[in-house]
DNA sequence: CGGGTGATTGAGCCCGCTCAACTCTCGTGG
DNA sequence: CCACGAGAGTTGAGCGGGCTCAATCACCCG
């Protein structure tokens, strides 16, 4: 679900390490009763809403979304982010626990929840893939604690920065779909730490950028700035 | 996984709401060939350790563990605490991702992950309540998520104390099987401020302490503290 | 060229952290 | 029975990282 999930996509050369059974692009292989039904969200539209009954799975295609959570008073948390060949909206329970929006113009595959159950109540295989889907999400999500409760602003840019290189196809040359302050949600920052974060790291040459989008990165520097 | 999850105990009323088919007491039910191995630990030791091969599954008899990731520099953030009826030890990969430590002198049901996967392999039954399971583990890790990244110290405390007395059969009195280090490490602040945040709480009658670990709570007045 | 939005930068403040002292509890032994 | 020590928890004083508020800058589109 998050960052350091495995996202190949058929025009990107997948360089993520082999990922058993839980490789989203081939999450319904040999399933061809499920097609998915193509979709467009516009560019800041709501997918789906907290607490909204949970009627889709879906499968990204082209463009970003966030999931996220929002407290009364505005505070927002983004739980993930979602490229291109990522799944996401399986719930628990009948109700979405997450809201979902498109970051950018989105185009996704539509699965009924119902006939995404169904093909697991009967298909092994289909439902081992579903339950390593999750599982890799909850690796993400500990990973994602660990980053919000104990690393430091700069930590988090930096961490961030990587993670998402590496989702991108791992050349150095980063085109970030969202905005600051969808960074600062997902980091638990505000814009301003993290824009601060960013300007530090490219003042010690780690990255370089040219707009407030695109980027080049340096690894070995980005971990170098981290031990002063 | 963590404190939202049901924790039903034969010597406890359920006063959780009906979980379909995620309910951790039976999850091998109608699995005869599924006993599990009795197995103890004492207070504070290792049960496994990040990046181990994972060759079991737990679930809890008795006492209290938390699963947990260290930093080289020694920061701690915990993931989820499991008490009675929980079970701990999935994971997507061969290696767990994460330590896990008996809080107290714990009693535990070993499954070998191989038998448990097979089962999932042989009966859908069984894998959609492993999956369910997973789906809320995420669950929990996403509200804690959100707890991490936007909520303030003594939103923290509060939401935390009273997550647990829910956990704990929800009759107002909570004997913590956890230090406030334990505590601290969870939320993502220090001891001094959880001991703060405890004292507050305190000073408004929103608890009443006996001893660092017992004491009994008032919701409703809780929640006020949260107001001002 | 303006107008609008998003990003950066600056100044000052505050919440939670650090460091340190003190208290409480409990177990052990004289 | 008290003395003592060890470990956990609480409290206090002061600091600082990240937040707040505000101004400025950069980049689009018209």
């Amino acid at each position: 679900m998050s960052l350091v999930a495995a996202t190949p996509t058929s025009v990107r050369p997948n360089t993520q390490p082999f990922r058993p059974a839980g490789n989203p692009s081939e999450m319904f292989a040999g399933c061809p009763e499920l097609v998915g039904t193509p979709f467009n969200y516009a560019r800041e539209t709501e997918i789906y809403g907290e607490g909204e009954t949970a009627e889709f799975v879906y499968r990204i295609v082209s463009g970003a979304v966030r999931t996220c959570k929002i407290l009364a008073d505005g505070r927002r948390q983004i739980n993930a982010f979602h490229l291109a060949g990522d799944l996401f909206g399986f719930e628990p329970g009948e109700a979405h626990r997450l809201t979902a929006e498109a970051i950018a113009d989105t185009k996704v595959l539509l699965f009924s929840r119902r006939s995404v159950q169904d093909l697991a109540n009967r298909n092994v295989e289909a439902a081992r893939r579903l339950w390593n889907s999750t599982l890799q999400n909850l690796e993400d999500a500990e990973d994602h604690m660990l980053l919000l409760g104990r690393r430091t602003a700069l930590e988090r840019v930096a961490a961030f920065l990587l993670t998402i290189e590496k989702r991108l196809g791992g050349n150095r040359c980063v085109e970030l779909p969202m905005s600051r302050r969808d960074m600062a949600d997902y980091l638990g920052l505000t814009i301003e730490t993290v824009s601060r974060s960013m300007t530090q790291l490219q003042s010690k040459r780690a990255i370089a950028l040219s707009g407030a989008r695109h980027l080049v990165l340096d690894a070995r520097l980005i971990n170098k700035c981290l031990d002063d």
